[in-house]
DNA sequence: TGTACATCAGTGAACGCGCGTTCACTGATGTAC
DNA sequence: TGTACATCAGTGAACGCGCGTTCACTGATGTAC
Protein backbone atom coordinates (compact mmCIF):
# COMPACT_ATOMS: atom_id res chain seq x y z
CA UNK A 1 0.00 0.00 0.00
CA UNK A 2 2.24 2.95 1.28
CA UNK A 3 4.99 2.09 -1.21
CA UNK A 4 8.35 2.91 -0.25
CA UNK A 5 9.18 5.12 -3.51
CA UNK A 6 12.25 5.92 -2.29
CA UNK A 7 14.87 8.01 -4.42
CA UNK A 8 17.89 6.39 -5.90
CA UNK A 9 20.72 5.04 -3.19
CA UNK A 10 22.98 7.68 -2.05
CA UNK A 11 26.54 7.48 -2.87
CA UNK A 12 27.89 9.42 -0.48
CA UNK A 13 27.44 8.61 3.85
CA UNK A 14 26.02 12.18 4.56
CA UNK A 15 22.74 12.92 2.50
CA UNK A 16 23.67 16.41 1.67
CA UNK A 17 20.29 18.36 3.04
CA UNK A 18 18.19 15.87 4.71
CA UNK A 19 16.13 18.54 6.34
CA UNK A 20 14.87 19.62 3.00
CA UNK A 21 14.75 16.44 1.69
CA UNK A 22 12.50 14.96 4.76
CA UNK A 23 10.04 18.51 4.24
CA UNK A 24 9.94 17.37 0.43
CA UNK A 25 8.74 13.62 1.53
CA UNK A 26 6.30 15.03 3.84
CA UNK A 27 5.11 17.49 1.73
CA UNK A 28 4.47 14.76 -0.99
CA UNK A 29 2.68 11.99 1.72
CA UNK A 30 0.54 15.21 2.61
CA UNK A 31 -0.27 15.44 -0.84
CA UNK A 32 -1.64 12.70 -1.30
CA UNK A 33 -3.14 11.40 2.61
CA UNK A 34 -3.83 14.48 3.93
CA UNK A 35 -1.95 15.24 7.72
CA UNK A 36 -2.38 11.38 8.69
CA UNK A 37 -0.39 10.19 5.84
CA UNK A 38 2.75 12.57 7.26
CA UNK A 39 3.99 10.20 9.00
CA UNK A 40 8.37 10.26 10.10
CA UNK A 41 9.02 6.70 9.45
CA UNK A 42 7.88 7.07 5.69
CA UNK A 43 9.27 10.18 5.03
CA UNK A 44 12.52 9.45 6.11
CA UNK A 45 11.89 5.97 3.68
CA UNK A 46 11.93 8.01 1.34
CA UNK A 47 14.84 10.41 1.67
CA UNK A 48 16.55 6.86 1.88
CA UNK A 49 18.23 7.02 5.37
CA UNK A 50 17.79 5.45 8.62
CA UNK A 51 14.39 6.50 10.65
CA UNK A 52 16.48 8.63 13.47
CA UNK A 53 18.66 10.18 11.48
CA UNK A 54 15.39 12.55 11.24
CA UNK A 55 16.24 13.61 14.61
CA UNK A 56 19.39 15.04 13.61
CA UNK A 57 17.10 18.06 11.92
CA UNK A 58 13.38 18.03 13.77
CA UNK A 59 13.31 17.78 17.48
CA UNK A 60 10.57 14.94 16.68
CA UNK A 61 7.40 14.08 14.93
CA UNK A 62 5.82 17.18 15.74
CA UNK A 63 8.04 19.82 14.22
CA UNK A 64 8.52 17.71 11.32
CA UNK A 65 4.93 18.07 10.65
CA UNK A 66 4.79 21.77 11.27
CA UNK A 67 7.08 22.13 8.96
CA UNK A 68 5.24 20.35 6.17
CA UNK A 69 2.15 22.60 7.73
CA UNK A 70 3.82 25.48 7.00
CA UNK A 71 5.03 25.16 3.30
CA UNK A 72 1.48 23.88 2.44
CA UNK A 73 0.18 26.98 3.76
CA UNK A 74 3.12 28.61 1.69
CA UNK A 75 1.66 26.49 -1.40
CA UNK A 76 -2.12 27.55 -0.59
CA UNK A 77 -0.41 31.45 0.11
CA UNK A 78 1.32 31.11 -4.02
CA UNK A 79 -2.23 29.93 -5.52
CA UNK A 80 -4.25 32.89 -4.05
CA UNK A 81 -1.47 35.35 -4.56
CA UNK A 82 -1.38 33.98 -8.37
CA UNK A 83 -5.47 34.68 -8.45
CA UNK A 84 -5.00 37.76 -6.71
CA UNK A 85 -2.12 39.20 -9.86
CA UNK A 86 -4.54 39.04 -12.19
CA UNK A 87 -7.45 41.26 -10.59
CA UNK A 88 -4.88 43.68 -9.57
CA UNK A 89 -4.09 44.59 -13.39
CA UNK A 90 -7.38 46.02 -13.71
CA UNK A 91 -7.87 49.75 -13.94
CA UNK A 92 -10.77 50.56 -12.51
CA UNK A 93 -10.28 50.76 -8.66
CA UNK A 94 -14.18 49.81 -7.60
CA UNK A 95 -13.58 46.71 -10.31
CA UNK A 96 -10.35 45.87 -9.20
CA UNK A 97 -11.17 45.95 -5.59
CA UNK A 98 -14.30 43.72 -6.12
CA UNK A 99 -11.82 41.37 -8.26
CA UNK A 100 -9.30 40.92 -5.71
CA UNK A 101 -11.73 39.87 -2.79
CA UNK A 102 -13.28 37.71 -5.43
CA UNK A 103 -9.65 36.24 -6.65
CA UNK A 104 -8.95 35.21 -3.19
CA UNK A 105 -12.52 33.48 -2.58
CA UNK A 106 -11.53 31.80 -6.32
CA UNK A 107 -8.10 30.77 -5.43
CA UNK A 108 -9.21 29.68 -1.92
CA UNK A 109 -11.77 26.99 -3.14
CA UNK A 110 -9.31 26.02 -6.43
CA UNK A 111 -6.35 25.25 -4.44
CA UNK A 112 -8.60 23.06 -1.83
CA UNK A 113 -10.22 21.26 -4.83
CA UNK A 114 -6.57 20.52 -6.50
CA UNK A 115 -4.57 20.20 -3.40
CA UNK A 116 -6.81 18.78 -1.00
CA UNK A 117 -3.92 16.92 1.04
CA UNK A 118 -2.37 19.63 1.51
CA UNK A 119 -5.30 22.10 2.34
CA UNK A 120 -6.36 19.80 4.87
CA UNK A 121 -2.72 19.55 5.83
CA UNK A 122 -2.48 23.64 5.81
CA UNK A 123 -5.22 23.89 8.39
CA UNK A 124 -5.17 20.82 10.86
CA UNK A 125 -4.94 21.61 14.50
CA UNK A 126 -3.82 24.31 15.25
CA UNK A 127 -2.48 25.58 12.21
CA UNK A 128 -3.53 28.90 12.40
CA UNK A 129 -1.00 29.76 14.35
CA UNK A 130 2.01 28.43 11.97
CA UNK A 131 3.92 31.73 10.59
CA UNK A 132 4.86 31.70 6.81
CA UNK A 133 8.07 29.37 5.97
CA UNK A 134 10.97 31.72 5.57
CA UNK A 135 12.13 29.55 2.36
CA UNK A 136 11.36 31.95 -0.67
CA UNK A 137 10.41 29.46 -2.66
CA UNK A 138 7.47 28.59 -1.19
CA UNK A 139 6.74 32.11 0.52
CA UNK A 140 4.90 34.06 -2.05
CA UNK A 141 5.67 37.02 -3.58
CA UNK A 142 3.97 39.46 -1.16
CA UNK A 143 5.13 37.65 1.84
CA UNK A 144 1.73 37.22 3.73
CA UNK A 145 -0.02 34.38 4.82
CA UNK A 146 -3.29 33.76 3.15
CA UNK A 147 -4.62 35.33 5.70
CA UNK A 148 -3.41 38.78 5.32
CA UNK A 149 -4.00 38.20 1.48
CA UNK A 150 -7.20 38.33 2.60
CA UNK A 151 -6.84 41.24 4.54
CA UNK A 152 -5.19 43.14 1.99
CA UNK A 153 -7.87 42.67 -0.95
CA UNK A 154 -10.29 44.04 2.07
CA UNK A 155 -8.00 46.68 2.43
CA UNK A 156 -8.34 47.77 -1.04
CA UNK A 157 -11.93 47.36 -1.30
CA UNK A 158 -12.43 49.65 1.52
CA UNK A 159 -9.76 52.42 -0.33
CA UNK A 160 -11.62 52.29 -3.91
CA UNK A 161 -14.86 52.95 -1.58
CA UNK A 162 -16.24 49.48 -2.61
CA UNK A 163 -16.91 48.23 1.22
CA UNK A 164 -17.54 50.99 3.95
CA UNK A 165 -14.76 51.85 6.26
CA UNK A 166 -17.35 50.95 9.23
CA UNK A 167 -17.76 47.30 8.06
CA UNK A 168 -14.13 46.79 7.71
CA UNK A 169 -13.30 45.24 11.19
CA UNK A 170 -13.82 41.77 11.37
CA UNK A 171 -14.51 41.22 7.75
CA UNK A 172 -11.91 38.24 7.37
CA UNK A 173 -13.70 36.28 9.54
CA UNK A 174 -17.05 37.01 8.01
CA UNK A 175 -15.09 36.13 4.03
CA UNK A 176 -13.25 33.34 5.89
CA UNK A 177 -16.04 31.33 7.02
CA UNK A 178 -18.01 31.09 3.77
CA UNK A 179 -15.54 30.15 1.88
CA UNK A 180 -13.58 27.95 3.84
CA UNK A 181 -17.04 26.29 5.18
CA UNK A 182 -17.72 26.01 1.10
CA UNK A 183 -14.25 24.07 0.29
CA UNK A 184 -15.55 21.77 3.32
CA UNK A 185 -18.61 20.80 1.83
CA UNK A 186 -16.74 20.63 -1.53
CA UNK A 187 -13.85 18.25 0.05
CA UNK A 188 -16.02 16.50 2.50
CA UNK A 189 -19.48 17.11 2.70
CA UNK A 190 -22.69 17.17 0.66
CA UNK A 191 -20.75 18.78 -2.61
CA UNK A 192 -18.80 16.33 -2.69
CA UNK A 193 -19.94 14.63 -5.52
CA UNK A 194 -21.36 17.83 -7.25
CA UNK A 195 -20.53 18.03 -10.83
CA UNK A 196 -17.46 20.32 -11.58
CA UNK A 197 -20.38 23.35 -13.01
CA UNK A 198 -22.31 23.17 -10.18
CA UNK A 199 -19.75 23.79 -7.54
CA UNK A 200 -18.21 26.74 -9.63
CA UNK A 201 -21.58 27.93 -9.78
CA UNK A 202 -22.20 27.55 -6.05
CA UNK A 203 -18.96 29.16 -5.49
CA UNK A 204 -19.30 32.49 -7.27
CA UNK A 205 -22.85 32.62 -5.73
CA UNK A 206 -21.15 32.34 -2.39
CA UNK A 207 -18.47 35.22 -3.11
CA UNK A 208 -21.38 37.09 -4.31
CA UNK A 209 -23.59 36.82 -1.11
CA UNK A 210 -20.10 37.49 1.09
CA UNK A 211 -19.58 40.96 -1.36
CA UNK A 212 -23.29 42.35 -0.84
CA UNK A 213 -23.78 41.26 2.64
CA UNK A 214 -20.25 42.68 4.13
CA UNK B 1 -4.30 9.30 30.62
CA UNK B 2 -7.44 7.56 29.54
CA UNK B 3 -8.53 6.65 32.41
CA UNK B 4 -10.46 3.27 31.91
CA UNK B 5 -13.38 4.63 34.31
CA UNK B 6 -15.18 1.43 33.74
CA UNK B 7 -18.89 1.25 34.83
CA UNK B 8 -19.24 -0.88 37.89
CA UNK B 9 -18.82 -4.30 37.74
CA UNK B 10 -21.79 -7.12 36.21
CA UNK B 11 -22.86 -9.81 38.18
CA UNK B 12 -24.59 -10.90 35.18
CA UNK B 13 -22.79 -12.76 32.51
CA UNK B 14 -24.98 -11.11 29.43
CA UNK B 15 -24.43 -7.58 29.59
CA UNK B 16 -27.96 -6.79 28.75
CA UNK B 17 -27.59 -3.93 26.23
CA UNK B 18 -23.99 -3.88 25.40
CA UNK B 19 -24.50 -2.42 22.06
CA UNK B 20 -26.05 0.64 23.35
CA UNK B 21 -23.82 0.77 26.02
CA UNK B 22 -20.93 0.95 23.69
CA UNK B 23 -22.24 3.64 21.38
CA UNK B 24 -22.93 6.03 25.08
CA UNK B 25 -19.24 5.07 25.95
CA UNK B 26 -18.03 5.45 22.35
CA UNK B 27 -20.10 8.84 22.77
CA UNK B 28 -18.37 9.71 25.76
CA UNK B 29 -14.77 9.16 24.12
CA UNK B 30 -15.95 11.71 20.80
CA UNK B 31 -17.24 14.29 23.63
CA UNK B 32 -14.18 14.59 24.79
CA UNK B 33 -12.00 14.08 22.52
CA UNK B 34 -13.44 14.40 18.89
CA UNK B 35 -13.21 11.26 16.50
CA UNK B 36 -9.99 10.25 17.27
CA UNK B 37 -10.71 9.30 20.98
CA UNK B 38 -13.34 6.82 19.65
CA UNK B 39 -11.47 3.63 20.54
CA UNK B 40 -12.96 0.54 19.89
CA UNK B 41 -10.87 -0.99 22.82
CA UNK B 42 -10.97 1.29 25.20
CA UNK B 43 -15.38 1.64 24.28
CA UNK B 44 -15.46 -2.03 25.56
CA UNK B 45 -13.10 -1.05 28.96
CA UNK B 46 -16.07 1.40 29.50
CA UNK B 47 -18.60 -1.19 29.32
CA UNK B 48 -16.37 -3.67 31.31
CA UNK B 49 -16.39 -6.08 28.56
CA UNK B 50 -13.72 -8.11 26.89
CA UNK B 51 -12.42 -6.21 23.42
CA UNK B 52 -14.25 -8.77 21.05
CA UNK B 53 -16.77 -8.64 22.45
CA UNK B 54 -17.82 -5.70 20.06
CA UNK B 55 -17.92 -8.23 17.50
CA UNK B 56 -21.35 -9.70 18.59
CA UNK B 57 -22.93 -5.80 17.64
CA UNK B 58 -20.60 -4.12 15.44
CA UNK B 59 -18.82 -5.24 12.03
CA UNK B 60 -15.90 -3.79 13.36
CA UNK B 61 -14.51 -0.63 14.53
CA UNK B 62 -16.06 1.18 11.51
CA UNK B 63 -19.58 0.18 12.19
CA UNK B 64 -19.24 1.61 16.15
CA UNK B 65 -17.93 4.97 14.92
CA UNK B 66 -20.52 5.45 12.43
CA UNK B 67 -23.17 4.85 14.68
CA UNK B 68 -21.32 7.00 17.15
CA UNK B 69 -21.19 9.65 14.20
CA UNK B 70 -24.74 9.19 14.07
CA UNK B 71 -25.68 10.01 17.68
CA UNK B 72 -24.02 12.77 17.41
CA UNK B 73 -25.58 14.42 14.51
CA UNK B 74 -28.46 13.45 15.99
CA UNK B 75 -27.31 15.60 18.47
CA UNK B 76 -26.60 18.58 17.01
CA UNK B 77 -30.23 18.12 15.27
CA UNK B 78 -31.91 17.66 18.67
CA UNK B 79 -30.01 21.21 19.99
CA UNK B 80 -30.99 23.30 16.51
CA UNK B 81 -34.88 22.01 17.27
CA UNK B 82 -34.72 23.24 20.35
CA UNK B 83 -33.51 27.43 19.12
CA UNK B 84 -35.92 26.26 16.06
CA UNK B 85 -39.01 25.60 18.68
CA UNK B 86 -38.72 29.22 20.25
CA UNK B 87 -38.73 31.30 16.73
CA UNK B 88 -41.26 29.01 15.37
CA UNK B 89 -43.27 30.45 18.46
CA UNK B 90 -43.40 33.72 16.75
CA UNK B 91 -46.79 35.14 15.26
CA UNK B 92 -45.68 37.49 12.50
CA UNK B 93 -44.69 35.58 9.57
CA UNK B 94 -41.79 37.22 8.05
CA UNK B 95 -40.09 37.42 11.66
CA UNK B 96 -41.01 34.08 12.33
CA UNK B 97 -39.37 32.79 9.24
CA UNK B 98 -36.19 35.37 9.36
CA UNK B 99 -35.90 34.03 13.56
CA UNK B 100 -35.62 30.21 12.01
CA UNK B 101 -33.26 30.50 9.79
CA UNK B 102 -30.87 32.88 12.54
CA UNK B 103 -32.23 29.88 15.22
CA UNK B 104 -30.57 26.98 12.83
CA UNK B 105 -27.58 29.44 12.89
CA UNK B 106 -27.58 29.89 16.18
CA UNK B 107 -28.34 26.30 17.30
CA UNK B 108 -25.14 25.66 14.85
CA UNK B 109 -23.16 27.51 15.97
CA UNK B 110 -23.92 27.04 20.17
CA UNK B 111 -23.30 23.34 19.54
CA UNK B 112 -20.12 23.59 17.99
CA UNK B 113 -18.63 25.96 20.59
CA UNK B 114 -20.43 23.62 23.21
CA UNK B 115 -20.15 20.38 22.54
CA UNK B 116 -16.79 20.27 20.11
CA UNK B 117 -16.10 16.81 20.33
CA UNK B 118 -19.66 16.04 19.05
CA UNK B 119 -19.71 18.20 16.81
CA UNK B 120 -15.82 16.82 14.96
CA UNK B 121 -17.38 13.66 15.53
CA UNK B 122 -20.66 14.48 13.57
CA UNK B 123 -18.22 15.72 10.72
CA UNK B 124 -15.81 13.78 10.09
CA UNK B 125 -14.84 12.28 7.46
CA UNK B 126 -18.26 11.22 4.97
CA UNK B 127 -20.31 12.38 7.79
CA UNK B 128 -23.14 13.69 5.61
CA UNK B 129 -23.80 10.40 4.51
CA UNK B 130 -24.90 9.52 7.57
CA UNK B 131 -29.09 8.65 8.52
CA UNK B 132 -30.25 10.00 11.62
CA UNK B 133 -30.11 7.14 13.98
CA UNK B 134 -33.75 5.22 14.17
CA UNK B 135 -33.25 5.88 17.77
CA UNK B 136 -36.00 8.28 19.22
CA UNK B 137 -33.88 9.21 22.13
CA UNK B 138 -31.79 10.64 20.03
CA UNK B 139 -33.72 11.53 16.51
CA UNK B 140 -35.03 15.49 17.12
CA UNK B 141 -38.62 16.16 17.62
CA UNK B 142 -39.24 16.73 13.36
CA UNK B 143 -37.26 13.44 12.48
CA UNK B 144 -34.92 15.61 10.60
CA UNK B 145 -31.00 15.94 10.31
CA UNK B 146 -29.48 19.31 10.66
CA UNK B 147 -29.33 20.05 7.10
CA UNK B 148 -32.95 19.11 6.36
CA UNK B 149 -33.86 21.37 9.32
CA UNK B 150 -31.97 23.86 7.21
CA UNK B 151 -33.70 23.31 4.29
CA UNK B 152 -37.01 23.73 6.47
CA UNK B 153 -36.05 27.12 7.90
CA UNK B 154 -35.57 28.06 4.16
CA UNK B 155 -38.55 26.98 2.63
CA UNK B 156 -40.30 28.92 5.74
CA UNK B 157 -38.18 31.98 4.29
CA UNK B 158 -40.19 31.35 1.05
CA UNK B 159 -43.24 31.04 2.52
CA UNK B 160 -43.22 34.41 4.40
CA UNK B 161 -41.94 36.05 1.26
CA UNK B 162 -38.73 36.82 2.94
CA UNK B 163 -36.67 35.04 0.62
CA UNK B 164 -37.51 35.68 -3.43
CA UNK B 165 -38.20 31.48 -4.62
CA UNK B 166 -35.78 31.99 -7.05
CA UNK B 167 -32.95 32.34 -4.98
CA UNK B 168 -34.30 29.16 -2.83
CA UNK B 169 -32.47 26.39 -5.03
CA UNK B 170 -29.02 25.39 -3.67
CA UNK B 171 -29.73 28.55 -0.77
CA UNK B 172 -28.52 25.36 1.77
CA UNK B 173 -25.04 25.23 0.45
CA UNK B 174 -24.30 28.87 0.81
CA UNK B 175 -25.82 29.12 4.40
CA UNK B 176 -24.42 26.04 5.65
CA UNK B 177 -21.10 26.78 4.03
CA UNK B 178 -20.97 30.59 6.16
CA UNK B 179 -22.18 28.69 9.49
CA UNK B 180 -19.99 25.95 9.65
CA UNK B 181 -16.61 27.70 8.83
CA UNK B 182 -17.12 30.02 11.30
CA UNK B 183 -17.46 26.77 13.61
CA UNK B 184 -14.14 25.46 12.65
CA UNK B 185 -12.71 29.25 12.84
CA UNK B 186 -14.07 29.38 16.68
CA UNK B 187 -13.26 25.86 17.19
CA UNK B 188 -9.35 25.81 15.53
CA UNK B 189 -9.13 28.96 14.29
CA UNK B 190 -8.36 32.39 14.57
CA UNK B 191 -11.27 32.98 16.58
CA UNK B 192 -10.28 29.98 19.04
CA UNK B 193 -9.25 32.83 21.90
CA UNK B 194 -11.74 35.51 20.80
CA UNK B 195 -13.90 35.98 24.38
CA UNK B 196 -17.20 34.81 23.94
CA UNK B 197 -18.32 38.15 23.12
CA UNK B 198 -16.41 38.59 20.43
CA UNK B 199 -17.75 35.42 18.77
CA UNK B 200 -21.28 35.98 19.65
CA UNK B 201 -20.96 39.31 18.30
CA UNK B 202 -19.56 38.39 15.06
CA UNK B 203 -22.41 34.62 14.49
CA UNK B 204 -24.69 37.28 14.37
CA UNK B 205 -23.23 39.68 11.85
CA UNK B 206 -22.40 36.47 9.86
CA UNK B 207 -26.42 35.27 9.67
CA UNK B 208 -26.85 38.74 8.95
CA UNK B 209 -24.90 39.06 6.35
CA UNK B 210 -26.22 35.24 4.71
CA UNK B 211 -29.59 36.86 5.13
CA UNK B 212 -29.04 40.12 2.79
CA UNK B 213 -27.02 37.97 0.76
CA UNK B 214 -28.92 35.20 -0.13
C1' DT C 1 -43.29 -29.30 34.12
C1' DG C 2 -38.94 -31.12 32.91
C1' DT C 3 -35.22 -32.02 30.03
C1' DA C 4 -32.10 -31.89 25.47
C1' DC C 5 -29.97 -29.05 22.76
C1' DA C 6 -29.33 -25.23 19.40
C1' DT C 7 -28.30 -20.56 19.67
C1' DC C 8 -26.52 -16.57 21.35
C1' DA C 9 -23.32 -13.39 24.07
C1' DG C 10 -19.71 -13.29 26.26
C1' DT C 11 -14.23 -14.79 27.65
C1' DG C 12 -9.04 -15.40 27.32
C1' DA C 13 -5.15 -15.37 24.90
C1' DA C 14 -2.72 -14.11 21.22
C1' DC C 15 -1.52 -11.97 16.51
C1' DG C 16 0.76 -8.63 13.62
C1' DC C 17 1.17 -3.91 12.60
C1' DG C 18 3.52 0.41 12.19
C1' DC C 19 4.39 3.91 14.75
C1' DG C 20 7.60 7.37 17.44
C1' DT C 21 11.57 7.24 19.95
C1' DT C 22 16.09 5.91 22.44
C1' DC C 23 20.64 3.83 22.77
C1' DA C 24 25.30 3.17 21.69
C1' DC C 25 27.77 3.22 17.62
C1' DT C 26 30.64 4.73 13.23
C1' DG C 27 31.86 7.17 9.07
C1' DA C 28 32.90 11.71 7.21
C1' DT C 29 34.13 16.49 7.67
C1' DG C 30 36.68 20.41 8.82
C1' DT C 31 39.58 23.11 11.85
C1' DA C 32 43.94 24.11 14.84
C1' DC C 33 48.46 23.73 15.01
C1' DT D 1 51.21 20.86 3.70
C1' DG D 2 50.23 17.31 6.92
C1' DT D 3 48.31 15.41 10.84
C1' DA D 4 45.29 15.06 15.47
C1' DC D 5 41.07 15.38 16.91
C1' DA D 6 36.55 17.55 17.98
C1' DT D 7 32.27 17.80 15.78
C1' DC D 8 28.67 16.54 13.05
C1' DA D 9 25.40 13.40 10.34
C1' DG D 10 24.39 9.33 9.68
C1' DT D 11 23.60 3.72 11.09
C1' DG D 12 21.68 -0.57 13.35
C1' DA D 13 19.10 -2.61 16.56
C1' DA D 14 15.76 -2.48 19.71
C1' DC D 15 11.91 -0.60 22.86
C1' DG D 16 7.17 -0.21 24.28
C1' DC D 17 2.73 1.18 22.93
C1' DG D 18 -2.05 0.54 21.87
C1' DC D 19 -4.55 -0.57 18.40
C1' DG D 20 -7.96 -3.65 15.56
C1' DT D 21 -8.82 -8.22 14.89
C1' DT D 22 -8.95 -13.54 14.99
C1' DC D 23 -9.15 -18.01 17.23
C1' DA D 24 -11.09 -21.57 19.93
C1' DC D 25 -13.60 -21.59 23.97
C1' DT D 26 -17.56 -21.40 27.70
C1' DG D 27 -21.48 -19.71 30.20
C1' DA D 28 -26.35 -18.46 29.82
C1' DT D 29 -30.74 -18.43 27.47
C1' DG D 30 -34.75 -20.03 25.39
C1' DT D 31 -37.31 -23.23 22.56
C1' DA D 32 -39.16 -28.05 21.09
C1' DC D 33 -40.85 -32.01 22.66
Amino acid sequence: MASARRTQPRTTYHHGDLRAALIEAGLALARDGGPQAVVLREATRRAGVAPNAAYRHFSGHQALFEAVRAAALGALAQAIEAELQLAEALSDPIERARGMLAAVGRGYLSFAQAETGWFLTAFASGAFDVELPPDPARTADKGLNPFELLGYALDAMVQAGALPADRRAGAEFLAWSAVHGMALLIIDGPLRRAPQAARAALGARLLRMVEDGL
